[in-house]
DNA sequence: GCCATTAAATCAAACGCTTGTTTAAATCTT
DNA sequence: AAGATTTAAACAAGCGTTTGATTTAATGGC
């Protein structure tokens, strides 16, 4: 009559619980390309080789496998947005660097980002969850977005405003980063039909240099920058 | 035994069809706000006060409710694209444009599409089942997507090619045109975030003129393009 | 002008099926 | 032996769709 009650996350597992890795490392690609209700949970238990009562036994739910999957996302996407965050805050420690070195930064910064989005290591599925929470946000999303993605935004917007001489809480500051982030995040969000359109089958080894430097050269003309070297 | 087949949408309708019209107009937010299978037919119904049957009666089942409001909401679409793609063949009749017309014409592609993508004039379910279906197209989507979004991309890769003087079918034409839709096309994307950072409630009057302005800004430097005037 | 005729549209109810969840027995692990 | 885990089966609730009767609206003969 009383549930068994072991739906504990961070809790010790006292066993191996395979059902339970299982179903968080098949439910992300399931959830990320048909959405939370366009999986059963019987399809998520079979693609999981599990029985489906694994799933309220060890998540309290659908739902609660659905923001489990969700923190194993977003702990993927640390490698994307962490390293900027720091590059930015190292430039930053003595007072805001002069147009050059906004220049290099940036240009950095567009190469990591692309690089770790584009280069393969990330599965598709992380970058299509995100975009898809980002427009359609559930109430399980907002606390990653806020530790994740808005960290990131604001870093960028400082080397942007920086860059164009502006208050960084100035409208235009604000405005003129979601544009450069909107330069950037694009190749992302529009992979397939880039990929489509170049008649390419994916971004690695020449052509991801391609693109980074494409949008290197935007991104840093569109805020007045160019990369002093050579 | 037989059903009853009068789901045909481009026949002449005999009677007023009440029925029909209420569907269309309540199935697109719905659906643009939670997905197709977010939405229950049920709900569907009771939202726009007819009966459950007339779904299928209509409309042949709820896919083809999909479909059908899929359809009125692209052509919704139309003033956003179609007269963008006339102004860049308007401007091309003649070869292509020097640099101070193109930076015009950039500039007023920027205008036009931002105006009626944030202005309130178009709702807002509209942009979000297509960003949507953007990067998790349904099969319905695709003949749409040919006909309505390629067009306007193939005109601002025309435009932008000219004004980095490369070949409009080069890589880094349709890389750097890309990165063009990405700054423009952010603005709709993360429409919520832009307005809750800003801390505004609408884009309307002088607010929006601070974003048209500041992406002409950010567009037109990242294609080494300036407006002449003043 | 009026009333039977006919087809379209609407309706409440039920259809078969799938959904997410729960049960209680069986199986593992220590 | 005892608790954690897995299992097949069943659960109620909701799904999209169909049914057959009923209402509505236009038509044709008189």
């Amino acid at each position: 009559m009383t549930a068994i009650v072991p739906f504990n996350p961070a809790a010790a597992r006292p066993r191996s619980s395979d059902a339970r890795e299982r179903l968080l490392q098949a439910a992300a690609p399931l959830f990320a390309s048909r959405g939370f209700n366009g999986v059963s949970v019987r399809e998520l238990a079979e693609s999981a080789g599990v029985n489906v009562a694994a799933i309220s036994y060890h998540f309290g739910g659908k739902a609660g496998l659905y923001t489990a999957s969700l923190e194993v996302l977003m702990e993927k996407m640390r490698p994307v947005g962490g390293p900027v965050i720091a590059m930015v805050d190292q430039a930053f420690k003595a007072g805001a660097p002069d147009g050059p070195a906004c220049a290099a930064l940036m240009a950095s910064i567009v190469r990591h980002i692309l690089t770790t989005l584009l280069d393969g290591s990330l599965p598709p599925w992380v970058t299509q969850t995100v975009l898809r929470e980002f427009q359609e946000p559930t109430e399980d999303y907002r606390p990653m977005f806020d530790e994740r993605v808005l960290p990131l935004q604001r870093a960028i917007r400082k080397v942007v405003a920086a860059a164009l001489e502006l208050a960084p809480e100035s409208p235009r500051a604000v405005l003129a980063s979601q544009a450069v982030i909107g330069q950037i995040m694009v190749f992302a969000a529009t992979r397939h039909l880039v990929l489509e359109e170049l008649q390419w089958t994916n971004f690695s080894g020449e052509r991801l240099e391609i693109v980074i430097e494409t949008a290197q050269a935007l991104v840093l003309r569109s805020i007045c920058l160019t990369l002093s070297e050579q």
